[in-house]
RNA sequence: GGCCAGGUAGCUCAGUUGGUAGAGCAGCGGACUGAAAAUCCGCGUGUCGGUGGUUCGAUUCCGCCCCUGGCCA
């Protein structure tokens, strides 16, 4: 009765950056048939390594990950480019006879995936900047109001302050001549017909991970991270303004690069950074209501158990 | 040791011509549909260094003490 793909759970494991996420993925597939995707907005640009905890080539060798290295930094990635391609990975891995296990913290995309993403048209680079231009001259609360007379029901929803979705709300009624609104009520779930098994991993103490995150991140300026910026400063087809460049950590280095300010406060605004990213994962889990909050200090061995077994009652 | 400038929120500082104080950053909470590691919104009680005095009332004025920095010995 049920279609042999419906049997085959997609697993996923989220948490906030830096609670061990990657670890526990990487030892359940060292020892059951489960292949990573990678849910991570800044690990698909190549070229961004030390900075976005990248699994090295020799793991990635032994293990599949997908959705890794995939875009150039100049290029912009996307929610919608996320959902087609974890899809088309998904598809592929359960072709294969293993499991997906799908990892990450971006959770857009994760939220993209689970819910799905009204069929919207991509961005146009030519609308987004005559948007810039007009607000730089008429301020956008101006353009607000402008997005009011077209589409009240989002104009409601987004703060006049918001340049970001304002600017989308508007593209989106300028490509398509429909409002987003009417737009976002035509959403479908994409894994629809499959099982999902998911996990949230957070260290219970904020200040625990506040304290590893720091560690962290003083780490990867250990290991080069600042040279890997300025490799990426040096090329000369990146600015400040790719979305590449705001990452955590590409974007304060960027800024000690270009002299607004010494290294240590690089390092120090960077980690305030990662703390604030952090702090709105944590968000977005309690918004989601995931079921299982785990904590990777106490829990690693006995979810590697479980979810073992459980692979195994599938009887692959 | 003497003189000067400081000591106010976790940090950097503003301010109160005497009526117990507010910004930025940090932090915390929230929103989130092709930039999302993005973008935006909300949240400010702290022995105003300590102590004594003047005063109806002192964080504010005065004395002493402690601490920090600078200059002079």
């Amino acid at each position: 009765m049920s279609a042999p793909g419906a049997a085959r759970p997609v697993l996923i494991l989220t948490g906030p950056t830096g609670s061990g996420k990657s670890g526990w993925a990487e030892r359940l597939a060292e020892e059951a048939p489960v292949e990573l995707v990678s849910v991570d907005s800044a690990q698909v640009y190549r070229g961004m390594d030390i900075g976005t905890a990248k699994p090295s080539s020799a793991l990635r060798a032994r293990i599949p990950h997908h959705l890794i290295d995939v875009c150039d930094p100049t290029e912009g990635y996307s929610a919608g480019r996320f959902v087609t391609e974890a899809l088309a990975a998904i598809h592929l891995i359960q072709a294969r006879g293993h499991l997906p296990l799908l990892v990450g913290g971006t959770m857009l995309y994760l939220r993209a995936l689970l819910h799905g993403l009204a069929p919207l048209p991509q961005a146009s680079p030519e609308l987004r900047r005559a948007f810039d231009a007009r607000a730089a001259r008429e301020g956008w609360p101006a353009l607000h109001a402008e997005l009011a007379g077209l589409d009240p029901a989002a104009a409601a929803r987004i703060n006049p302050n918001d340049a970001q979705r304002i600017q989308r709300a508007l593209e989106v009624c300028r490509l398509t001549g429909e409002r987003l609104s009417d737009l976002h009520a035509r959403t479908e779930p994409p894994l629809k017909d499959m099982t999902v098994w998911s996990w949230a991993l957070a260290p219970p103490e904020r200040a625990v991970l506040h304290r590893r995150l720091a560690e962290r991140f003083e780490a990867m300026m250990d290991t080069g991270l600042l040279e890997e910026v300025r490799a990426l400063y040096a090329r000369g087809d990146l600015t400040a303004a790719h979305p590449a460049m705001r990452s955590v950590g590409y974007r304060q280095l960027w800024g000690h690069l270009a002299g607004d300010y010494g290294r240590a406060e690089a390092v120090q605004r960077a980690i305030a950074a990662t703390r604030q990213l952090a702090k709105r994962q944590f968000t977005w889990m309690r918004s989601e209501g995931f079921a299982e909050w785990l904590d990777p200090e106490a829990h690693a061995l006995s979810w590697n158990r479980d979810v073992r077994q459980r692979i195994e009652a599938l009887a692959l």
